[in-house]
DNA sequence: TTTCATTGTAGTATTTTTACGACAGGAGAT
DNA sequence: ATCTCCTGTCGTAAAAATACTACAATGAAA
C-alpha cells in the first residue's frame, strides 16, 4: 500500500509531537516534516510537497488562510485538512471556500482525526455533523449573520491582529505591507462592523470568541 | 517502582490524546483521568485524586486558575504541571503563586515536558529558563491580592478610563489634568500590573469585571 | 529626623496612529 | 462593453500616544 505523506503545520511543538504519535498508529500515515513557521511550510510545499497538509489556523504571522491558499495554488492537488482552536463556525466557511478538504477543530478525538484523513485521502471531503447542519441551516436563514463575517479574509486576519493588541507597525512588519494598508483595513473592519476604537474592537473580538 | 498517577485537563481532546501517547513512553507515569471541563476536574480531585495534574489554563467557564486553587485546597499535596497557550509570563507568576510547581508552554518540545515532570515529581519546581530570568528581575507582588488592588486610586480610575477605550485627550479633558499627567499614569499602571499595551489593559480590566 | 518610596502632576522629543485621498484589478450588473 | 462596487495596496499631513525626565508633597521606615 502507498503511504500517503503528511506534513503538520502547527505552532505548538507539543501538539505537532502529540499528533505524529497520533498517526504513528497508522501505517498508511507519514509524517514526512513538520513546522510551526507558515515560511517554512510554504517552503516546503514550493520544492517538496506532501499529500496531505495538516494545518493549524493559528500561526503568528502570516495567517494559517494564508498558507492554504498558498499552497493551494502552488500545489493544487494538495488536500488540506485544517485544525483549528476555534469554534467551527467563525472559519470554518472561509478555509473551505479556500479549498481546504476538512475541517475540524482541537477538541475532536483522535478517531475523528482519522476519519476525516481517510475520508480526504481518498478525495473527499469531511466537516463535522454539526458544522454540516450549521452550514445547510444559514444558507437558508442569512440573517443572523454575524457582522464580522461581511468582512473580507484580509480584513479579518487584521482585525484579529488588532485585537490580540497587535500596532500598526508590528501587522505591517509580519505581513510586509504598508503601515498606511493595515490602516486602511482597520478604517474599513471600523466602518463595516460600526465600531470607532481598536477598543472596541477588542471588545467586539471577545464577545465574538475571535480571540 | 511506584507508578506516578497523573490527571491531564485540557479542553481539546486531540491534545489530550497527544500527550498521552507522549507520556505512555515512560513507565513511570500513568494516566488515572482526563478531561476537558474544569468542574470534571475538581469533581474527580474531590472524590480520587493523583500525584500530578496537568492544567491547561485555556479551559471554558471557570478559569484554569480557579481550578489550580481549588485543587490545591482540596488535595494540597497534588502537584500541578500547568501548560499554556500564552508566552505570557503574567499567567506564569501567579500560576505559581497560587500553588503551580510547573509552567511550560506548549511550544516546548516533548521532552521539556518529561523534564518538567521529572522535577516535579521528586517535589521540586519547573520553570523554562527564560522566565525564570523574567521572574528574578521582576519585583515581588504581595500575596493574592489582585493586582490592580495595588494601583493608588487615581491610577485605577484612569484605567477604568483607557480600559474603556478612552483617549488620553479625552480623558485628560475630563479630568482637567495634562494629557502628560494620564500618560504617566499609564505607564505606571503598565508597570504595576506588568501589562504591555492598552490592549492588555482592556482584557484585564474585562477579565477582572473591571469594566 | 533623615531617607526613601509613592503619588500627583507636567514638559519635550519621538514614534505611532489616524483621516483621507488615491489607484488598479476583479466581479457582477446593466 | 461599460459601469460600479469591493478589495488590496500605498502616501501624506495632522493628531495622538509614548518614553523619558523632572519635581514637589506626603508618608512611612530606619
Amino acid at each position: 500500500m502507498k503511504q500517503l505523506k503528511i506534513f503538520l503545520a502547527d505552532d505548538h511543538l507539543l501538539i505537532r509531537e502529540g499528533l505524529k504519535k497520533i498517526l504513528a498508529a497508522e501505517k498508511e500515515f507519514i509524517v514526512v516534516g513538520e513546522s510551526g513557521h507558515p515560511d517554512d511550510v510554504i517552503d516546503y510545499f514550493n520544492k517538496e510537497g506532501a499529500d496531505i497538509l495538516i494545518l493549524d489556523l493559528n500561526m503568528p504571522g502570516r495567517s494559517g488562510l494564508d498558507v492554504l491558499k498558498h499552497v493551494k495554488r502552488i500545489k493544487p492537488e494538495t488536500k488540506i485538512l485544517v485544525l483549528s482552536m476555534y469554534p467551527e463556525d467563525q472559519f470554518a466557511e472561509r478555509t473551505i471556500k479556500a479549498g481546504a478538504s476538512g475541517y475540524i477543530t482541537k477538541e475532536s478525538a483522535s478517531e475523528e482525526l482519522m476519519k476525516a484523513l481517510h475520508k480526504i485521502a481518498k478525495g473527499g471531503n469531511y466537516v463535522s455533523n454539526s458544522l454540516a447542519e450549521k452550514l445547510l441551516f444559514k444558507k437558508k436563514i442569512v440573517s443572523d449573520q454575524k457582522p464580522h463575517e461581511v468582512l473580507s479574509d484580509r480584513e479579518l486576519q487584521i482585525m484579529i491582529l488588532l485585537a490580540q493588541g497587535k500596532t500598526q507597525v508590528e501587522i505591517s512588519d509580519e505581513l510586509s505591507l504598508s503601515t498606511s494598508t493595515i490602516n486602511t483595513y482597520r478604517s474599513r473592519i471600523l466602518e463595516k462592523l460600526n465600531l470607532k476604537s481598536n477598543a472596541e474592537i477588542i471588545r467586539y473580538a471577545i464577545q465574538n470568541k475571535l480571540i
